[in-house]
DNA sequence: GCGAGCCGGC
């Protein structure tokens, strides 16, 4: 029994019909309701509300039925109804058959178009509606901003600020956060701050727009001082803003920081925010403390496809591995569809694992949940193959890619010539590496040390040449070491830390009690031909072994010592830290550009595969 | 009727 609207009630904010529970054939044979545009409209609020995409077509038929589609106000609510339905083709059609067009009926296609990932078709109606006469609102523009942000297309976003500027729309809060949004996307900082400066009003939105802006960029000054400006200022923050600040933390591993910003998010109650969360499992992750991530992703229940994906990725990159099959398997019990992240992140711990069956069966997997693999996805199992020394498997996958093979693709498969000294493939690598054109610093460390690893160091010479004629240059080593909110920052045989004297000793002293221990120096890591003394200096004072011995004398013994580095650890620092570790019972933790390497009682983590 | 985000191997 169909239960009566309050007829003519329209103050009510929440219309009582359909109530989500309605018998269907109630819904399909009667509308006992008085029919009128308002009531019309408030139950395709309601729907909208709900998204209950059955009852709504049903109740879009009976719509035509009836003839109210005539009406501007119900085919715009028809029109919203389809974009929060991501059916955004329907709400074209609806469009498209309006036989009036309003400046609400633009305004919700425009934004339709945006909301759904479909930024060109949402600046086509935009034109449209320009040359229909009609004049863009302070609806349309953040609509039209958020498209030419979407396509990275400054120049038409300026075109469309400047429209605002001359039709008096710039004081306005909603079109100048998104104005500021526009140009952050399109990577015009400069451009965004000025906007941003300028705004008569700001709101949260502006702010964390401007906040958020910086962190895409890198930009991690800029992004800290801003927010500690709002914080200084008494402005409101929200969880936008702290995601935001937290992810900088993260890829800056300022975990102390991070931590301090954490308790604010406690204390002003967005520590339930999964968007928050995942920025925080993220932060631990990065920073060694996998313990602080598992702990955070314990106490959000609600979480979202990117907090698993983070806790994954954590997992992965310390080497928990079944933790990590666990956690998919947890997913998949949870009916949480898993992204193309997802699969990047099983395979990643896969191949850090060297588990090539496991990783063939996501990769398989994929087809089942009907995700295209990406070349990312092709370069992981490359990678995975490639490490794992399989590497003529690597080569099939490569033939095989329906997609060309990008610089990634054959940069894991010389990653893993190197790996097992096939310079023949090396070189054919490369070879396909340069014919793409545009080559990568890292490229051509690749190839210059494949030739190195074998010996052939008048060809690894040729490589290095070739780099600094493209004007390329390799990266400096550094680690890096975080006390209270400092970061103390050395490169190798690095004399200019004040404690340098100590540092040194310590190495010394500790060189001694390792090699009682059993450990020889292996030089054959030493990239240069050089005689077997200087190789010895050279291999002694690599960065990593710098930061942890100023670890050793700043820290109490119960503290772990965490270590950054830009790049690789050599092998022979990996072996020399296990015995540091031995030697001084201390737990190391070294993150290198690739995974974390956890060294405790002369073993690590990583199992020595990486 | 409106604006913004998390997670991503080499």
């Amino acid at each position: 029994m169909l239960h009566p609207l309050p007829l003519r009630n329209t103050q009510q904010q929440t219309p009582t019909f359909p109530s989500t529970n309605l018998p269907q054939t109630a819904l399909n044979n009667q509308f006992t309701f008085e029919h009128n545009y308002r009531n019309i409209s408030n139950v395709l609020l309601s729907l909208t509300r709900s998204r209950t995409l059955p009852k709504g077509l049903q109740f879009h038929a009976h719509i035509i039925k009836t003839g109210f589609q005539a009406i501007p106000l119900i085919s715009h609510n028809l029109i919203n109804f389809y974009s929060k339905t991501q059916l955004p083709l329907d709400s074209r059609r609806v469009f498209e058959e309006a036989q009036v067009k309003s400046s609400t009926t633009w305004s919700s296609v425009i934004s339709c178009f945006a909301q759904n990932e479909l930024p060109l078709l949402s600046i086509e109606f935009f034109r449209r509606m320009l040359d229909c006469g009609f004049r863009p609102d302070d609806h349309i523009y953040p609509s039209a901003m958020k498209a030419c942000g979407m396509l990275s297309w400054c120049e038409f976003g300026r075109s469309v600020h400047c429209l605002a500027l001359k039709t008096g729309f710039d004081g306005d809060v909603f079109v100048g956060s998104s104005v500021v949004d526009m140009y952050a996307k399109c990577e015009e900082i400069r451009d965004a701050r000025k906007v941003f400066d300028g705004m008569p009003v700001r709101n949260v939105v502006s702010w964390s727009g401007m906040i958020c802006g910086y962190t895409q960029l890198g930009e991690d000054d800029g992004a800290l001082r801003l927010f500690k400006q709002a914080l200084w200022e008494d402005l409101d923050v929200n969880d936008f803003t702290f995601s935001s600040v937290i992810r900088v933390c993260g890829n800056s591993t300022l975990l102390e920081l991070g931590k301090q910003i954490h308790s604010l998010c406690l204390k002003m109650a967005y520590d339930s925010s999964s968007f928050v969360g995942s920025s925080l499992v993220s932060l631990y992750s990065k920073c060694g403390v996998i313990e602080g991530a598992y702990q955070v992703f314990e106490e959000i229940p609600d979480r979202n496809l990117g907090m698993w994906n983070a806790m994954l990725i954590a997992c992965a990159q310390h080497a928990h591995i079944r933790k990590a099959f666990d956690l998919f398997r947890q997913m998949e019990s949870f009916r949480m569809k898993p992204n193309f992240i997802t699969f990047l992140c099983v395979l990643y711990a896969c191949s850090h694992a060297g588990l090539v069956e496991e990783g063939k069966h996501y990769f398989e997997l994929m087809k089942i949940y009907g995700i295209e693999p990406g070349e990312q996805h092709y370069a992981s199992m490359v990678d995975l193959l490639g490490r794992a020394g399989r590497l003529h498997d690597a080569v099939a996958i490569i033939n095989e890619m329906p997609i060309k093979p990008t610089e990634s693709v054959w940069g894991a498969l010389l990653t893993g010539c190197r790996i097992h000294k096939d310079t023949e493939l090396a070189v054919y690598a490369a070879d396909r590496v340069f014919e793409l054109g545009q080559v990568s610093s890292g490229m051509h460390v690749l190839l210059a040390n494949a030739y190195a690893a074998a010996g052939r160091y008048e060809e690894a010479g040729r490589a290095r040449k070739m780099l600094r004629d493209r004007g390329v240059k390799k990266e400096t080593g550094l680690s890096w070491v975080e006390q209270g909110n400092c970061v103390h920052t050395f490169a190798a045989g690095d004399r200019r830390h004040p404690k340098s004297d100590e540092i040194y000793r310590k190495l010394e002293e500790l060189g001694g009690k390792m090699e009682r221990a059993g450990y020889v120096a292996d030089t054959s890591f030493v990239l240069r031909e050089v005689g077997s003394d200087e190789k010895n200096q050279a291999i002694r004072y690599h960065s990593e072994r710098l930061a942890i011995a100023f670890g050793l004398i700043t820290f109490p013994p119960e503290r772990p010592i965490r270590v950054m580095k830009n790049l690789r650890v050599c092998g022979d620092c990996h072996t020399a830290i296990k015995f540091m570790s031995n030697c001084t019972g201390r737990v190391i933790i070294l993150r290198d550009n690739n995974r974390f390497h956890r060294f405790e009682d002369g073993k690590c983590s990583c199992g020595d595969y990486w």
